[in-house]
DNA sequence: TATATTTGCAACTGATTGGTTTCATAAATA
DNA sequence: TATTTATGAAACCAATCAGTTGCAAATATA
């Protein structure tokens, strides 16, 4: 069974949850009224996602609010560094070429 | 057959030919050196990055070198950004209730 | 106390996944 | 030209996935 954030964010209800309770916390049931799906299928959302640790849950009698742990997503920005630099770079370089463009203009 | 950035970069396997090709094209069988699966197994994975246009094949002579699609990954940053937004919400929440204590330090 | 509500868990199901082996095609090379 | 090399595609397989239905447990309410 792998389950890591990559994994837990590669399905869209999953994504959805996460989105929803980014803000405020909710209740499996608050939660499964935004969806087509059962109130267990996103009882089973939950549980991947708490695994992975995306995700908290405290109890307040017998409902149960499950809260985003934000932290945990910066996994995913951490992983993305590495582009960013890419893309950064990428863009710098065609900068340079377009100075290199314009200095020849003036040149002639 | 879904199909998008987040499916792609849940296997661990493409998210490591994904930084593979990040810094220069490669061909699979080049790839499937760095791997313990089968060529054909990495060649299965670059289909799939090829379909999400994560990945660019060009072509020279027989080979076929397989480039990162770096824009492609600024998706994930985007989707990323609504969380960015909120840690940085929290962060500066911290920071006002440290200030706030250190006022009424001041002022007794 | 009897009943309704909120929830997690287990068993089942069809679809998808990641891997394999086998084959066909096209380009390079002897 | 015959052979080797690089590749994609198809057929198959076991494991996993996302969903379902049905049930048990615990809390709230009548």
């Amino acid at each position: 069974m792998r389950r890591d954030v990559f994994q837990a964010i590669s399905d869209p209800t999953r994504r959805a949850i996460i989105s929803l309770i980014a803000l405020h916390a909710m209740t499996p049931n608050a939660l499964a009224a935004h969806f087509d799906t059962s109130r267990q299928a996103v009882s089973k959302h939950l549980r991947i996602l708490t695994e992975c640790q995306l995700v908290k849950q405290h109890f307040q009698g017998r409902e149960i609010y499950y809260q985003l742990e934000v932290s945990k997503m910066k996994e995913i920005d951490k992983w993305l560094e590495q582009f960013r630099k890419i893309w950064e770079q990428r863009f710098n370089e065609l900068d340079s070429v377009l100075l290199t463009l314009k200095n020849k203009e003036n040149e002639s």
